[in-house]
DNA sequence: TCCAAGTCAATAGC
DNA sequence: GCTATTGACTTGGA
């Protein structure tokens, strides 16, 4: 439901059958021989040539809401049904690179918690996804550089510079940009992971350690201290993103009974609902969460923490069955007492998002009736992937408050006032 | 100044 | 050759 909606809604705004690739000028797609003019700044892409990078920002603005998920899953398909690389997807119709695309199909992050810069690749997705000739579009694409490449080998002096729009990606590679050279770049740090458990074991300790402390962790594993900032900013961040995945899947599982297929699928009308609802409840999970760093400093809600806050609360307990992936392990062992500092800060509640859940299409309705699918999502069922015991317990617990919260977001939500989140 | 978000880009792994 | 991972950097808000 929704999903069409967005869909429509947003293909009106655009009033392009199909701005993604089709319009551009500038964009690669063009003629073979058009030297892709626009890959150098691999940010400004193109897709929506025909309109300026501001009208892609308008229109990210004016968007309703999306179900990144639902999306992200969409275009995988896509992807992969048409043996079409990210590189390529990314390069020219996201302006992103390889990683960051295999980084936001993977894991995106629900709408209600991505800035408007955040929302831009999915909205340039959506609008990719609107129209079947992109993906043509796009293959053809594949062909040319491919073509171009060949030439390129075989030939002496390829005569033209190859069109190939990810030329970026090509190009710079080739010495097409010669001075970056001269400096030398910093070798790329990698960590033992006996570094990196050490650092896992300190941030079950203090998620926010003070300079001291990440001084001393640094003299002692040996690392720039800024390395060490650098780790305690991306583990957090990607705790934070990890969680948002988790929590969808367990939203989606749950309600995997309900409806055919948790995927995102064409449907959004299920999904959607997942992603969004969860997108929108989620961060409150974790407003309990008050934290204070080696000083003491509270590590309050700086940003838009709701006012009233109770930091004190008592914490949501459990640091949220932090550590992705293979930390499961690691944290498992500590977090057996961990305690109290959790990663996430109440800050992320109200966040700039004003923007309920209720917001607009949503699948359920912000209306007054609670979709149920918003209830389930966090109520990770019993066996479900249940891992453990304990793991359950976090769960539940956890559960139980997001839904606490969630009913409270509800019934705020249904009064259709602005809100004052206060938890 | 600190932090989150977003991204790049090197590199590991398939 | 492609995707996933991850350290580093940039930007912007408070």
């Amino acid at each position: 439901m929704s999903s069409s909606e967005s869909v429509k809604s947003l293909t009106e705004l655009v009033q392009q059958p199909c701005p993604a690739i089709e319009t551009s000028k500038e964009g690669k797609v063009q003629e073979p021989g058009d030297p892709p003019a626009s890959d150098s700044q691999p940010t400004t892409p193109l897709p929506l040539s025909g309109h300026s990078a501001l009208s892609i920002q308008e229109l990210v603005a004016m968007s309703p809401e999306l179900d990144t998920y639902g999306i992200t899953k969409r275009v995988k398909e896509v992807l992969t049904d048409n043996n079409l690389g990210q590189r390529l997807f990314g390069e020219t119709i996201l302006g992103l690179t390889q990683g960051s695309v295999s980084d936001l199909l993977a894991r995106p992050k629900p709408w209600h918690k991505l800035s408007l810069k955040g929302r831009e690749p999915f909205v340039r997705m959506q609008l990719w996804l609107n129209d079947p000739n992109n993906v043509e579009k796009l293959m053809d694409m594949k062909r040319m550089e491919k073509k171009a490449y060949m030439k390129r080998r075989h030939s002496s002096v390829s005569d033209s510079q190859p069109c190939e729009p990810s030329s970026a990606g090509i190009d710079y590679s080739q010495g097409a940009s010669p001075q970056p050279q001269h400096q030398l770049k910093k070798p790329r740090v990698v960590l033992a992971p006996e570094e990196k458990e050490a650092l896992k074991r300190a941030y079950q300790q203090k998620p926010y350690p003070s300079p001291k402390t990440i001084e001393e962790l640094a003299t002692q594993l040996n690392l720039k201290t800024s390395t060490v900032i650098n780790w305690f900013h991306n583990y957090r961040s990607r705790i934070r993103r990890e969680l948002f995945i988790e929590e969808i899947q367990a939203g989606s599982q749950s309600q995997a009974g309900a409806s055919d297929s948790p995927s995102a699928r064409s449907g959004r009308a299920a999904h959607s609902s997942e992603g969004d609802s969860c997108d929108g409840h989620f961060p409150f999970g974790m407003e309990t969460l008050a934290e204070t760093t080696d000083e003491g400093r509270p590590r309050g809600p700086r940003r838009s923490s709701p006012p009233g806050s109770h930091s004190s609360g008592e914490p949501l307990e459990a640091p949220p069955n932090s550590a992705p992936k293979e930390d499961a392990s690691t944290s498992a062992a500590s977090t057996a007492g961990p305690t109290g500092e959790s990663p996430y800060r109440p800050k992320e509640s109200s966040e700039k998002s004003p923007s309920l859940p209720s917001t607009s299409s949503t699948p359920a309705g912000p209306g007054p009736q609670k979709p149920p699918s918003l209830q389930s999502l966090f109520s990770f069922p019993e066996a479900a992937g249940s891992k453990n015991t304990r793991d359950n317990t976090l769960r539940k617990k956890k559960a139980a408050n997001l839904n606490n919260i969630i009913h409270r977001l509800e019934k705020a939500a249904s009064r259709e006032e602005p809100v004052e989140w206060e938890f």
